[in-house]
DNA sequence: CATGAAAGCCATGGTAA
DNA sequence: TTACCATGGCTTTCATG
């Protein structure tokens, strides 16, 4: 799963070329190319060579979480019990493996980390946070706050 | 843009082929159809009632946003100058004009909104906080947090 | 050296039974 | 559901700037 494996220069066709497919991932190469005034073949090409360099990603189909029963966003601060690197370690796979954590990141300040967990609603959370999550060894405190609402969620980074 | 026309009942198939597609949106129908164990046609039958039902959304490449220079992540808890419903539209809309702005959600507790912010480097995101969103009429204070590392990202909804 | 144009093969989507 | 066919995209080749 090795992924990066030569700086491939980016480019202005190349940009064009990830921002239109971060938005359609299903254009055609034809299309595509249309799009970013080059040609069919060229386009090709690059986006083999994106691809091999891992700057292009997956394909993937969003799904509305609302309309399988995870329609509450609740994102929740945590401090795990030690630091030391087993720990840690331990925590980062527990938080892998649990598909329900969407989103996870280390944090500078008060918390640890920041994860993003998807529920179908309050009672759901409920049980994941007292069955799941904090019986995990390396959990210590935990703190959870309710999204209202997803006001914006969007995978195009921005390029350019 | 009115989507969810009509609530299609959801069936084993249905999640199997949503959970397929959410890891691989470019699978030919086909292939989908062997992997959820339906034939072809009624496989698309059903990709496209989920299609019209606004269950299946968008199919959308991922690109590596440190490969682009957006590889730093900021958490930013927000409060609204006042909670009218002017101030908090005008907010929103902001929030959704900004490309570097990926994610909001409207929480419960201390905070009005926390933002999820990509930015190039420190230097980049300090001048994104002071030049705009603090520049902006309907921001109170804010509280911006730095990602040590993105331990999980995933769009994939836990289907089951 | 990378690009653009052209062409053939093949897989695919879509339909009919 | 199975079978079929025509459409169109993927991929290579080749000539060009």
């Amino acid at each position: 799963m090795q992924r990066k494996k030569h700086l491939h220069r980016i480019d202005a066709i190349d940009r064009r070329i990830l921002a239109e497919l971060q938005i359609d991932g299903g254009l055609s190469h034809a299309d595509l190319a249309e799009r970013v005034g080059a040609s069919a073949a060229s386009c090709w090409r690059r986006v083999k060579a994106l691809e091999a360099a891992g700057v292009l990603q997956a394909t993937v189909r969003l799904v509305d979480p609302a309309a399988v029963g995870r329609g509450v966003n609740v994102l929740c601060n945590l401090r795990v019990r030690s630091h030391t690197r087993e720990v840690r370690a331990s925590f980062e796979a527990f938080v892998r493996s649990r598909p329900e954590i969407l989103d996870c990141y280390s944090m500078s300040g008060d918390w640890d980390y920041l994860l993003r967990v998807v529920a179908a609603d309050v009672a759901d959370y409920e049980r994941f946070l007292m069955g799941t999550l904090l019986e995990h060894p390396s959990v210590g405190a935990a703190s959870s706050h309710f999204a209202l609402a997803q006001v914006k969620h969007t995978t195009a980074i921005p390029i350019g």
